[in-house]
RNA sequence: GGCCGCGUAGCUUAACUGGAUAGAGCACUUGACUACGAAUCAAGAGGUUGCAGGUUCGAAUCCUGCCGUGGUCACCA
């Protein structure tokens, strides 16, 4: 029973008996009606005037006598404009709640056993997960949902980076400095361990740059640069070069990466152990954040794939190999530049590896869609991948999406390593918990809950609290993280939409099992209606927001069936009111309930019975 | 500099993808708790939707050009 499809409906019939006109692909728009004006559903009437030949109003003028006289769920029109405003009859609400009591949830946009593949979270193995990381798996991770309320199949999968340059500084460093420390012999989180000899490495190279700045060597060349007199930048800009050509830990952690590439056992075991470290830290993480995985993809084992691709593409011309040996595919007349495929050694390049990824986890789950969730700095990478597999051929070409996200950026302004502003997520998380728990015993009312208890309703106001915030933005815009104000438990946040809840768990306990009244007779205050007309909506909020990848749509639905209710709940008196009314505000506020739970369940929150 | 995003109240943001007088939250001012739970509600103030043109019945939304801002332009990942 979708309201706006019934109008659009009753006003394709209209057109034909008035006006004679057989196009049923018309395209009609039906707005909710603005709280200014009298009315439920809006037709615009102005694209009809050229059928009518009339004016706007005396077009709507028609159209609105001519569904109100046939319709039973309209009773009322009025026109403002070219606005036809339809007013639903009294008798038509209680229909309305008795249907969404039964009505699905859930909608079907897939074909028949269709699968979707969602890649998220993706982190390096050698420093901690960051608020970036957050953003990144809560999109991705309802996303899932999304899909899978849709009728999808979902596999949720990740790619860890865990080889390089980066783990191999960690490795070295930890080699150096840690005199056979571990995360168990000094308390420390595996992923934080593993970090701080990532940080302890690129503070002891800045120390042996500085020193080596001062070399007749770095002066001779300093007074060789043309491009820059002023030395800061000079040393600046030539740090790159210095790491690779004279550094000593440079040498050195270039030197382990060359050993792990060809298999050295000592160093393929220090490896090991770190990641083994980190992927344990990472695990606590996502237990906290009550995300998982289907499957894991390692770099590692990836990263050589690909180069097949690379054969077939030179067969088929569509890449093409220049005198060094370095294979290249040119993308100009899809806008794109010349990009290389494979080194002139014939190594992999990052772009080699995700064809060869791509490939991999199409042979393993057939998904003909697969979704990356990726920071927007990537946007140009995707298009070059997606551009590439379009050429090739491959079967699931069109089904790439790269659900790019923006920066997640502080007040102060972005995140950065070399500042030490970068926030950690498991101290986010630790610091949102204590304002949780603060607010709460300030304001009471769980005394009575044991340790355990209590401590799950804290973790579930926490959690809604953090997602929400990040799931409310949509997801290409960039989003200033404060975190000040994301502890702010009031107005625009998750734990306003969990208080909604836990106020209407509150009264049905209050009620209990007590027998109801028949409802069906009555008609509800306007706040009730509108709680109605929001539910109605739901399926189209959730038809949008997949097919738009974008989570904030329903958690805006979500708030905003919240603050309606809110308002409800101060208008309308329930435990207090006659039976019959008592029995349709019952129903109505378990209906919404139901819808509060499940939008929430979808952005990945969870709602306590008390809180 | 080329290419790709993004500019909406002091701040954080929404607008059903071209529809009515641009909605909310925070902060600010004011009112409502011997209560179905005040993590709430109600009211006030706050806007030339970056600027200038254009397209049409109608533009925050589409087009063009500026301005600001971020990203990206490696045989790094």
């Amino acid at each position: 029973m979708e309201i706006s499809d019934n109008i659009i409906k009753w006003a394709h019939q209209a057109l034909k008996e008035l006006y004679k006109v057989e196009d049923t692909e018309l395209k009609l728009v039906v707005n909710e009606t603005r709280k200014d004006f009298d009315g439920d559903y809006t037709l615009v009437v102005f694209p009809l005037t050229k059928y009518s030949k009339s004016s706007p109003q005396q077009t709507a003028e028609d159209l609105g006598a001519y569904i109100v006289e046939r319709s039973e769920i309209f009773s009322a029109y009025n026109v403002v404009k070219g606005f036809l405003n339809l007013s639903l009859s009294d008798a038509s609400w209680s229909q309305i709640l008795a249907h969404l009591r039964t009505a699905g949830l859930e909608i079907n946009l897939a074909d028949a056993d269709e699968t979707v593949m969602v890649e998220f979270s993706s982190p390096n193995t050698n420093k901690p997960l960051h608020l970036g990381h957050v953003r990144n798996i809560l999109l991705g991770w309802s996303t899932t949902k999304i899909f899978e309320a849709c009728g999808y199949n979902v596999v949720k999968t990740q790619i860890a980076n865990d080889r390089g340059i980066a783990i191999c500084k960690s490795m070295l460093a930890w080699k150096l400095f840690a005199d056979g420390a571990t995360p168990a012999s000094t308390g420390t989180k595996g992923d934080h361990f593993v970090g701080e000899y990532y940080v302890l490495f690129e503070r002891k190279l800045r120390e042996e740059y500085t020193t080596w700045q001062s070399t007749d060597a770095a002066q001779s060349l300093l007074e060789q640069s043309t491009d820059s007199s002023d030395p800061e930048s000079f040393f600046k800009s030539y740090k790159n070069k210095y790491f690779n050509e004279y550094s000593e830990l440079g040498a050195k952690a270039k030197s382990y990466l060359q050993r792990w590439e060809a298999g050295d056992e000592e160093v393929v075991a220090l490896w090991k152990q770190l990641n083994s470290w980190v992927y344990s830290g990472f695990d606590e993480t996502y237990d906290s954040l009550g995300v998982d995985f289907d499957k894991i993809y390692y770099e590692s084992n990836t990263y050589l794939r690909g180069k097949e691709f690379v054969k077939t593409g030179l067969d088929n011309g569509i890449f093409y190999q220049k005198e060094d040996q370095s294979v290249w595919v040119d993308l100009e007349d899809a806008g794109l530049d010349q990009k290389i495929v494979l080194r002139s050694d014939g190594t992999s390049v990052y772009i080699t590896q995700d064809l060869g990824t791509a490939e991999l986890r199409y042979q393993d789950y057939q998904a003909k869609r697969m979704i990356y969730v990726v920071a927007n700095e990537q946007d140009y990478h995707f298009k070059v991948l997606f551009e590439i597999m379009k050429k090739l051929g491959a079967p699931y070409a069109d089904g790439l999406y790269h659900l790019s996200y923006g920066m997640v950026e502080l007040p102060s302004g972005r995140m950065k390593t070399r500042e030490g502003t970068v926030v950690d997520a498991d101290d986010l998380l630790l610091e949102m918990r204590e304002q949780v728990v603060s607010n709460a015993v300030e304001k009471g009312g769980l005394e009575d809950l044991d340790q355990e208890s209590m401590d799950q309703v804290y973790d579930q106001i926490t959690l809604g609290a953090l997602k929400f915030f990040m799931l409310k933005v949509a997801a290409k815009k960039n989003m200033v993280f404060d975190p000040a104000e994301s502890v702010d438990l009031q107005g625009h946040t998750g734990p306003y939409v969990q208080n909604a809840s836990v106020r209407i768990s509150s009264i049905l306990r209050k009620y209990g099992d007590k027998a109801r009244a028949d409802w069906s007779r009555h008609v509800p205050i306007d706040a009730g209606k509108e709680l109605i007309k929001l539910m109605l909506s739901w399926q189209d909020v959730l038809h949008a927001a997949c097919k738009s990848y974008d989570p904030s749509q329903v958690a805006n639905f979500s708030y905003q069936l919240a603050k309606s209710f809110h308002k409800y709940y101060h208008d309308a008196p329930i435990l207090r009111a006659e039976p019959e009314v008592q029995a349709f505000r019952l129903e109505l506020i378990t209906q919404v309930q139901k819808y509060l739970k499940y939008s929430f369940d979808l952005l990945g929150i969870s709602i306590p019975e008390r809180m």
